[in-house]
RNA sequence: GGCUCCUUAGCUCAACUGGAUAGAGCAGCUCACUUCUAAUGAGCAGGUUUCAGGUUCGAGUCCUGAAGGAGUCACCA
């Protein structure tokens, strides 16, 4: 039990001993002691007041009273109205600094269960770019704080690897490519693959806009236009009609689709090539941001499941078929819509697939929980596709989560594709290590580390500056991307966080084996002086850690970490300003000194990590 | 138009899920390095939490309505 959970009991029990009313400890509220207010953590009685039927001062002044002769973790309190502001024993303090010295401080042991993250998910078609980024950096922090929560782990991506779009830029590659490759351009193969796309819309563009001035688009425009409509109009709201009709390029795209879907050797040839380049630009991508998977799924693979498991499902009257053939969910008692599955051809839709491949992952990996980390586009699709599998009785259907996030705007606006204001992940991330560079370089602070080394440091900093940025936010709110303001290393970012992590580890890099021999044996309970203020600080925030790991969790919200991970930095940038360390005179104020140090180092460690967010030893 | 989400300091974000005088960072203005890393610390200034009602001991948080923004309502993914 925790030194809080102790605290709690003995307010629940000395709730019970004074008015003899039974009350739960985990129902026992404690909030930390506002600064104006002298005391520590605050127990709020106006819940009290009404079965009681006392005033609120007069509840928290008994209790208080009777609470400080009873707990030993209670050293003083003070009533302000119903606010019972308790200041806590050394005897706390002290035991809250020797449970955080663990190095399995706040990790809970397995429980037994397995969870599935699906993120990143993207399609073969263009480059990773920083909505990815943040999805990407939401699942991986979500992975490991399950981690920390007992789950044993799947990491999943999905990638969209097959359809028109694929199939536009391999046309362009054909058409245009002249034999190049990734190789030959010196291209990463993603980014290579993603020219052709947008070379293809070009193409494409160019092709319509002749086409509209000849006799048939002229006599397409006056015979299909709306009453009065302008040209310029009407081709806008034709333009599907025209790639899937008239266009040459969306002609020979759709064959090509035909002929993949019908298993070409020639076409399948090419788009496992081009596939193949733009999985080893991703997989830098990956590396270069530190992340991974454990199993991935390729739509290729998994467009056609789910169409069997849809056909029993409607003999189990959870789908019902149409006239005309096609396969419906009807959701409105759930105050949902009416939902195709199968079209009238018998093909599937987004839905078939999405309900085909969990039961596929279901049987692959019998999971507990899945986690699918998308955008909050897809608010509704999840919500019907939850409903769906619930009707189903898949077996993990009640422990399905959409993971919403909300887009991420630039400070122009939103990213366009079409406007090129879409921000390029990799070049992204070459930016900002660049910029750690220069700032690192600026300060000067990295003389005798080696060059290699100093890479290896620049790499952490600028990533750290861009992953805390992004993951500071909580997501399913909209976020703005400032690239002037991602680059700071100052202030609520990364960096900051890092800084005080290397201050720490300079300080215990000058300890003597004698000393780290010391430190090992020593007791806490030997340190009979009293805590600064600044020291209560930093136990204050170590002493969350734990509910933070499982609220960070509970609520798929990484950003409560990372805001941990700057209190807990700040607090101590605070201490350390502070407060001397190394010399002191008094060897067991030293010594508690350094241990609370090693504990902010180890706890800090941990918290970025599971926000996948590395430390560096110098800065 | 129906449904869902968002709106907090000039800007970017918090607020332990209903608790005290709404907090941080950035930007601005002061101050502090012969000291364990100044990528730091201390201070000043900055607010009718979009608006109007309601619920109650108490509302940024819950309810109703309004305004502004976004998303979604395809036999697209």
């Amino acid at each position: 039990m925790s030194i809080l959970a102790q605290l709690r009991q003995d307010i629940s029990e000395t709730v019970s001993a004074v008015y003899k009313t039974e009350m739960e400890s985990s129902q026992i509220a404690l909030s930390h002691t506002i600064k104006e207010y002298g005391g520590d953590y605050t127990y709020v009685v106006f819940p009290l007041v009404k079965s009681l039927r006392q005033s609120p001062p007069v509840i928290a002044e008994a209790i208080g009273t009777h609470l400080a002769e009873s707990s030993k973790y209670v050293k003083s309190f003070n009533v302000v109205k119903g606010f019972l502001n308790i200041e806590v024993s050394d005897l706390f303090w002290s035991q809250v600094l020797s449970d955080s010295n663990n190095s399995d401080y706040g990790i809970q042991p397995s429980n037994g269960k397995k969870m599935m993250v699906e993120f990143s998910s993207p399609n073969t078609n263009k480059p990773l770019h920083l909505g990815h980024i943040r999805n990407i950096l939401l699942g991986w922090s979500t992975a490991q704080l399950a981690k920390a929560n007992g789950y044993e782990v799947v990491k999943t991506q999905i990638i969209n690897d097959r359809g028109i779009a694929v199939c536009k830029s391999m046309m362009a590659w054909t058409l245009m490519g002249e034999g190049k490759t990734p190789e030959s351009e010196g291209i990463k193969g993603d980014h290579f693959v993603g020219e052709y796309y947008v070379k293809f819309d070009k193409a494409f563009q160019e092709e319509y806009l002749n086409w509209q001035s000849t006799e048939e688009g002229v006599s397409v425009y006056n015979t299909s236009q709306k009453e009065n409509e302008v040209q310029e109009h009407f081709f806008k709201r034709f333009k599907n009609n025209y790639f899937n009709q008239y266009s040459k390029l969306g002609i020979a795209s759709k064959e090509m689709l035909l002929k993949w879907e019908a298993g070409d050797p020639e076409i399948k040839a090419l788009w496992e090539k081009m596939n193949g380049w733009v999985y080893s630009g991703f997989n830098t991508t990956y590396d270069a941001l530190g992340v991974d998977f454990d199993s991935t799924n390729y739509e290729s693979d998994t467009y056609l499941l789910g169409k069997e498991f849809v056909e029993e499902g409607i003999t189990r009257k959870v789908f019902y078929k149409e006239p005309d053939n096609s396969v419906w969910a009807d959701l409105e008692d759930a105050g949902m819509d009416k939902k195709i599955v199968l079209r009238s051809d018998g093909t599937s839709v987004y839905m078939t697939q999405d309900i085909g491949t969990a039961h596929q992952r279901y049987a692959d990996h019998k999971m507990d929980n899945l986690v699918y980390v998308v955008g909050d586009e897809q608010d509704y699709h999840f919500k019907v596709l939850f409903e769906i599998l619930k009707r189903l009785d898949e077996p993990y259907a009640a422990n399905l989560f959409h993971l919403s996030y909300g887009m991420v705007d630039l400070p122009t606006g939103r990213m366009k594709s079409r406007e090129g204001t879409v921000v390029d992940a990799d070049i992204l991330i070459k930016e900002i290590i660049d910029e750690a560079r220069k700032s690192a370089e600026a300060r000067g602070g990295l003389e005798g580390v080696a060059d290699k080394e100093k890479e290896e440091i620049y790499r952490k900093i600028g990533l750290a500056a861009l992953k805390f940025f992004i993951i500071k936010v909580t997501a399913k709110k909209r976020m703005t991307f400032d690239p002037k303001e991602s680059v700071d290393m100052q202030g609520q970012t990364g960096p900051y966080v890092q800084n005080a992590y290397v201050r720490i580890r300079s300080i215990l890099r000058r300890l003597d084996e004698d000393m780290q021999a010391q430190l090992t044996d020593y007791n806490l309970a030997d340190y009979k002086g009293d805590f600064h203020e600044s020291e209560r600080d930093i136990l204050l925030q170590l002493e969350t850690f734990p509910v933070i790991i499982s609220d960070s969790l509970k609520k798929y919200d990484p950003s409560l970490m990372a805001n941990f991970c700057y209190s807990l930095a700040k607090a101590y940038h605070r201490f350390y300003h502070d407060c001397r360390i190394l010399n002191l005179e008094d060897q067991d104020l030293k010594k508690m000194r350094l241990i609370l140090s090693k504990s902010v180092a180890d706890v800090l460690s941990r918290s970025m990590k599971m926000i996948g967010i590395e430390m560096p030893e110098y800065m």
